[in-house]
This record gives structure tokens, sequence and C-alpha cells, in this order.
DNA sequence: TTTCTTGCAAATTCTTTGCAGATTA
DNA sequence: TAATCTGCAAAGAATTTGCAAGAAA
């Protein structure tokens, strides 16, 4: 669950890096924030980071944590895993399927295909749990935003 | 993006039956926003619903909507597109990887799969749009769900 | 200094809940 | 009738924003 030393270095490395050449400042909090998310691979929640983050700068507030989150993700240094879940949207198709999203409009649209129904997932998955479902997101930009 | 009406029948159908299986009533209520979702591929949020379903039905209030969808979820009549996002969650690994989630606990867990990364996507999302990346996501019950 | 950043507090947005009256089987 | 549902209004959770004071280049 814990990333090595090294890749934690490597990944501060490159925050700091964005930072110089964005000509933003790598505060004392972006550089806590960012460390948290970053040593860990448990893809931990906004309050989390939150909690953690103050053990070291206690004066921390939680608005500056979603302020640098969003920063971070749009400098691309980290990525939300339901990047398009503002708001809930149903779907009535029980049958397996998979989808397509722009990733700027964020339309969505199904598609079937045995082929990627039946995908082998490795190995060592078996050992982690019980595979009940596999769904393929294929993530693009759709040809109306394309324009 | 329209669902065919011998679809739409069928869907109703289902929905007509799990109401009397469950001991449950299909109200009009009921029916008009079950209906709105089944009727359209285009996955549509809860605004969206509820305002189709109010030119149908003008009283009809928004916490029944909501109420509504959650029950037609939980009978498996329909799926939320985002099952797992009531609260952000962060990624700092930038590499192409996929995950294992669990539906029970919601953890997440990455891993890696050169074979998965080159998955071939069938020829027709080519006319939808430009493929950028694909992500897999496997769901199922972890072993310490599983007990 | 000068621009960028933070913390506070209040606002927004999305969703859920308690309750009394209305509705359905 | 008897249990279930609905609408209303208010509460709750997650996230965003305006602003003045504070920190970094």
């Amino acid at each position: 669950m814990a990333v090595s030393d090294q890749e934690v270095r490597e990944r501060m490395d490159a925050f700091m890096q964005m930072c110089r050449r964005s000509g933003l400042r790598a505060t004392h909090q972006r550089r806590e924030v960012f460390r948290e998310v970053a040593r860990t691979e448990e893809h931990p929640d906004v309050e989390t980071i939150y909690r953690r983050v103050r053990k070291r700068v206690p004066t921390v507030s939680l608005d500056t944590v979603y302020r640098t989150l969003s920063l971070l993700e749009e400098k691309g240094l980290l990525c939300r895993l339901e990047p398009f879940s503002g708001r809930a949207r149903f779907d009535a198709n029980t049958d397996s399927h998979h989808h397509f999203i722009c990733t700027r409009c964020g339309r969505v649209r199904d598609f079937a295909s045995e082929q990627l129904d039946d995908l082998s997932v490795p190995r060592e998955l078996r050992s982690w749990g019980d595979v009940r479902s596999v769904h393929v997101q294929v993530r693009g930009i759709c040809a109306k935003c394309r324009g």
C-alpha cells in the first residue's frame, strides 16, 4: 500500500519542477498536501488528506486542501478516481456493456463488445478477491467537441 | 440515443414484475421516473429526470425522484454510472494503470497490465471521437470483505 | 514590494430525512 | 382498511468562493 521512498522522491521532484515551470509557489501547505497523496496507494479522500496534513501543518484549512488538490489535478500531477461524478447519472441498460466518455463535455455513450466482456484480468487479482464484473472505460474527445 | 419501443416495453414489464414480487406499489410517479431513464441512452442526471417527469406528472417532487431512483437501483433495475463517488478520491500514480474495486467496502487497488493497456476497442468508436486512454475497472468483493 | 496564497466564513450544490396527509392494493 | 408513498420543508454532506490578512519571490 505504501509507495517506495524512491518513487515518492521522484514525485516530489516532479511537483517542484511543475511549480517552477508554472510560476507557482511551492508552499509548505502545498508540499504536504501533495506528499500525502504521493506516499500512498490507497487513494485517500479530501477529509483523510486534510486530517493527515494537519499533523504536520496544524493550521492548514480544509479549503486550502481542496484548492491544492484542484490545482494539482489541473497540472496533471494527480487525478481523481472518478473524474465525471459531479452529479449522479443513471443507466437502465442492465446488460453488460462499456462506456466511451468524452473528457471535455462529459457525454457518455454505451457500447457492447463480446471481446471485452470476457477479458482476462491478471492472475494476481484472484488473490485479492472475487471478481464479479469487468467494465471498460474508454476516454477521449467526442466528435462534437473536436469540432 | 433513443431506446426502441420494444425494449422500453420490456423494461417497463420488468419494472412491474419487480413491484409485484417485492410488494411495492407501481405508482404513477415511480412508473414515470423509471420510464424516463428506460427510454434513453443518454444517462440523464437527477435534475434532468425530474424536469422530464414533471411534464407528465406536474406535482412530482424532486425528493420522490431521488427516492425512486435509489429504490430502482437497489432492486437492480438501473445502476448509476459512477457508483463509488460519494466523495472525491485522489491518485498520484500518473502511469497507465487499472483498478480493482471492492463493491462492498469501496477500497480500490491499482494494478498494471501491459495486455490491458493496449486493448483494442471496437472499430466503431473511432467515428465517435479520438480515443485517448482505456481504463479497466474490475469489480468484486475483496478478500477482507469476503471474510 | 508586489504578487500569490491562505484561512475564515459564508454560500452553493447535491442528496437525504422526518413527518403528516394522500394513495394504492 | 392497512400499509405504503408522497410532498413539503428542513437538514446534511461535499465542495466552492469572496475577501482581507499573511507569506513567498
